[in-house]
Parts: C-alpha cells; sequence; structure tokens
DNA sequence: GTCTATATCAAGATAGAC
DNA sequence: GTCTATCTTGATATAGAC
C-alpha cells in the first residue's frame, strides 16, 4: 500500500516548500541574518504556522542541511555509477565541482562555524548527523583508495583531506572572486580546483 | 616635543585593553556572538563608558581589525629583513605559518562573511582600508616576484593567490582539526601548509 | 569619562480563536 | 494547521547624575 492520503500530500509539500525557501535564505543571509520571519513571509504562510512544522529555528537549519547532504549522497552515487570518471581522483574532483557550482548558483546554505545553540541542536538531530557521517563514509573509501593509488597525498590523514574538502562547499574564495565581477563562474572554479588539488607553490 | 599627558596616556591604555578585550571575543566566539555587555565586562567597565571610545559594536569590530592588520605588516617588514628566508615564497610560507599560529593561540579576531551592517561600517572605516590595502599591496609583491620566479603557479591571478592566503586566517579546517584532539598544533600547522601550497593531489 | 538605570527594538516563540 | 495578536527576551544604544 504506497497510497498516501492527499493531506499527506500537502503537508509533505509545504514542508518541502519551506525547506527549499530556509535552503535559499540560508545561502543568502547566513544563519545568524536569517530571521523566521523572512521564512515565513518567502512560504507565504505564517510564522505560528511555521512553528507547527518544526519546533525551532535550528530545526529549521537542520532540515536545509539534511537535503544538501542527501544531495551529495546522491551525487556520490550517481558519480559511482558513471564510467566517465575512472579514478578516485575523478570522482573527488567531480563532486568538488559540483559542490562550488551549487555555491555559485546560490544554493548552498551556510551556517557559522561557531554558533553553540546551532551545534547542539546539530548534534542531537540523528537524520543529520546518519546522512553526515554517510556522506563522509562514502567520500572516505575513495580518498583512501586515491591515496593508496598514489594519486591522493598519502601523507595527510584522510580526515585532513576529508575536511579540506567539506571546506570547499564555503569556501569565502569563491564569493570573494564572484563579487569581484572579473571572472566567470566556470573560470572562478576551475581556479579554486587548482589551488585545491595542486597548490599555489610550483 | 613627544611628551604625553598622563590623562592622554590612561585614555591610551584603556582603549587598548578595550580592544584586547573584543580581539580575544571575537575570535572565540564570532562577530554576532560577541555581545558589548561582555566586552564591558572583559574591560572591567561599564557598557555607557565603551560607547565614549567607539560609537558602535561594529567600530569595536574595526579597531580588532586593525589590530591584526598592523601585526601582520609588522610581521611582513621583520621577514623582509629576515635573511633566512630568501626566496618570496618562503617568506609567504613563513607569513602563512604565523598567521595559523595566531588563529591557533585563540588571537585571530574572525567576522562573518555575511554582515551587511558590518561590510558597510568597515568599508566607510579608512584606517582599516588603508591597513588591509597596504598588506594587500605588501604581500601583491611577493605574490607576483614568486611567480616570475617559477616558485608560485603563474597561472593563477595574483588576486586568487592574495584571497587564498587571506583565507587561511579563517580557515575552519584548523579549529576542526584543533577540536578533533589527534594532532597537535605543530602538526595542523604542518599539514594545512602542505593541503595549500602543494595540493591535495600528486 | 564613568557610572546606574532605562529606552528601544528586533526576533524567537506562543496563545487562543477558527 | 492556519491565522492574528501577543508575550518574552536579549542586546544595542542612550539619558542623566556625578
Amino acid at each position: 500500500m504506497t497510497r498516501v492520503s492527499f493531506k499527506a500530500q500537502m503537508l509533505r509539500a509545504r514542508e518541502e516548500a519551506i525547506v527549499a525557501a530556509v535552503n535559499r535564505l540560508l545561502a543568502e543571509k547566513g544563519f545568524d541574518a536569517m530571521t523566521v520571519d523572512a521564512v515565513a513571509a518567502d512560504v507565504g504562510i505564517a510564522k505560528a504556522s511555521l512553528y507547527k512544522h518544526f519546533s525551532s529555528k535550528e530545526a529549521l537549519a537542520g532540515a536545509a542541511m539534511i537535503g544538501v547532504l542527501e544531495r551529495a549522497i546522491a551525487q556520490v552515487e550517481r558519480l559511482e555509477q558513471d564510467a566517465s570518471h575512472a579514478t578516485e581522483l575523478d570522482r573527488l574532483k567531480a563532486l568538488t565541482r559540483w559542490t562550488m557550482q551549487v555555491q555559485l548558483a546560490g544554493e548552498m546554505p551556510s551556517l557559522p562555524a561557531q554558533n553553540s545553540a546551532l551545534r547542539a541542536a546539530l548534534i542531537g538531530n540523528k537524520t543529520y548527523l546518519d546522512r553526515l557521517m554517510r556522506l563522509s563514509d562514502l567520500l572516505g573509501a575513495w580518498i583512501v583508495a586515491g591515496q593508496q593509488a598514489g594519486r591522493l597525498d598519502a601523507g595527510l590523514p584522510p580526515e585532513v583531506v576529508l575536511y579540506t574538502l567539506f571546506a570547499r562547499a564555503c569556501d569565502p574564495v569563491l564569493s570573494l572572486l564572484k563579487a569581484g565581477g572579473n571572472h566567470g563562474d566556470e573560470q572562478i572554479i576551475e581556479m579554486l580546483m587548482r589551488t585545491c588539488f595542486t597548490g599555489l607553490a610550483r
């Protein structure tokens, strides 16, 4: 029985609309500057209605983060199939490129590194933790394989490589260059891919 | 005449104490989580007195940023003299290392990338802009020279190299690794120097 | 210039009717 | 579950006495 009531469908659609608005606002203004009023206005419902779906501002952010993590996982699984990316390094590069594209498209929610209330809420969010660990495991496997194949620096703990790649998703250099207006999106991405994988020195 | 009144000395000392407190709190909690009450408490004066010295919270942050920029400039000038850093690349590396040490010591104020009120205030702060440009010019010269000498990737616009190095001052990977507790400070710095200058790939 | 006390306001969250 | 109206709090900033 996969039959779902009309009401449940509407509910789900509304929650998706909420998460989409949160995602957009989080990418545009960041967590602290995003107000719950703005989310409600963007969705077109009353603020009190929002709180029937999500219990707090932190819960809203958590839902948005789960959304991007799931999109990233889906992307990873797509790349696993794709024969055009033969090596693990190729796949890591493709995923990093995708990450930057999402950011340039204004769809990458960015959370402050230091916000204790938010961190506490995320740590208590089982679904969020599950998705984060799943993505970390998938990428960790690629990283270790890449190191064994001699294509990634094996002198770095896999953890360090993982964090460094995660950090590309919120790299301020990207928005700085974008704001500068001297380079196109594709060009920006290629330059940052270069600094990330081959470094600044020669 | 370098004679300065005792009163003026006290004033200056107090303002330095304020800036030191702001710097510490900015490094620890970030701009949004830092409250003016906390600054006042840390300095040990009333909040109203703070506002006699600085006109706004943004002005406080500006003063702290000017402080680190001036420390960085002093460091650059020191490195210019130091014969043990022969090439420009060596100097850039030394400065980057210093930057990370400051961050690990909890003395690097971190501002949110997206905060319009703060950005507006900083852009209107002549001294801040002057120090920022001066530091950029000094580093820009090293970068161009390094590229001409073939030690830095000459395919990257100097601007991109500059931003990438600036970003090391607030790299979230540093605090992540520190929080993980699996590596010592020196080890963390050496690993991030490697990802920065020689990249992840081999 | 420093203090205590207060104005002011933005924003997260909730009450209660429908 | 949705709404309008309201509560509550925390934080920036200021008044006014000394």
